[in-house]
DNA sequence: CTGTGTGAAGGCTTTCACAGCC
DNA sequence: GGCTGTGAAAGCCTTCACACAG
């Protein structure tokens, strides 16, 4: 409800909670306190709360959360977040790695489908999907209502290639390329630079 | 100089300016100015600015920005960052992709070692680096001054291995697992979860 | 006149302090 | 007594407005 008002750093806190919220769905435990919740997603216990009374409140005072309950209420904020089809555009090295990768899947991600200039190129042999060229992309986006995108291109083509992309209907994109892409407004772009990450934590090294 | 006062952010996206000015330099242009810089670097012209003044004053008002000297600063600032010898953990699908992955070495890290419960199982054929088996990880990373980790394992044995991380010395770690991992505080924690990633983009589109 | 440097203002998040309920 | 809910305060970061230098 009233999703417009959550933070964005809300929203990806939310996720957190429901993977913890879930497991321990999982494991028969039926309630838990902001304290220990908050500990296992790493936030302090008052952000924790603060982040759920956003869309409403459902714990009980003096004894915690529900675990069904509040999966069930972080679900439905989140529902609209899972099971969307995605492509990958650009099946190089890390592409291919990552529609081997069985984490998407397990999350309700599926990739449908792969692009690349060089079809035939992907690595790691046996592929569930296929391959398919570039010029694909338009008719394929469109014809299975595809919004989600993952981009593993180099840098050198990545603007280009999310020209394509955006021009496709693509209206969201997970780059994993190394440079800033520029899009219209109504596009949302996540940025995973790999090697910044590293560069950043070296920082931090004493 | 002056490091201790760099927000965080700040630092992050030192890192991204510095990349941005490295292919200036590479095409041989000479001055930029702010406006330019940041649009590229998907920042506000102050924010850039503001950004560059934590560690000095090197732009020439009613000009821009030298690039080479501005490279220069940006990769003294960074300096500690790059060359690290870097492990990695875990060897499963993820993990082995990121063996081949060469945009860490082109930024300049190096993976060195790969460990895994079952060094035998690393996947796409022929690595550069041997997969060691998990025992020889605190001699390893203590013989060649390790300090940084990659961590591709399952959520269910990445507190465990962290640990064991931890215990070894290692004092940044690059997470993958799913999980928020418990660690002290002179070690620091970089969280890249794919599918939170995905979901969150997905929880933007309309 | 162009474009940087920067104190001050503004906005967004986090944290505190404590009221409210079981 | 224990733990959630929340307005207010604090903290952090971004943006503005404009002084200043070339």
């Amino acid at each position: 409800m009233a999703k417009f008002v959550i933070p964005r750093k809300t929203v990806y806190r939310l996720s957190l909670y429901f993977r913890i919220v879930e497991r321990l769905f999982q494991n028969r435990i039926d309630t838990v306190s902001s304290a220990a919740l908050a500990k296992a997603a790493g936030v302090k216990p008052t952000q924790l709360r603060k982040d759920l009374t956003y869309f409403g409140q459902f714990g009980t005072r003096g004894l915690g959360y529900k675990v069904e309950s509040l999966e069930r209420q972080l679900a439905s904020v989140l529902r609209t977040a899972r099971f969307q089809p995605v492509i990958l555009v650009g099946a190089g090295n890390l592409g291919s790695a990552l529609i081997h990768y069985d984490g998407f899947a397990k999350e309700g991600f599926e990739i449908v489908a792969a692009f690349d200039i060089r079809p035939g190129r992907a690595k790691g042999g046996h592929l569930k999907i296929s391959i398919l060229p570039m010029d694909r992309l338009k008719s394929f986006v469109s014809e299975h209502s595809v919004k989600l995108a993952i981009l593993t291109v180099p840098g050198t083509s990545a603007q280009v290639v999310t020209n394509a992309l955006v021009e496709a209907g693509i209206q969201a994109i997970l780059n994993f390329s190394t440079i800033i892409l520029q899009v219209p407004s109504n596009v949302v772009v996540n940025n995973v630079n790999l090697a910044i990450e590293l560069e950043n934590l070296s920082y931090f090294i004493t």
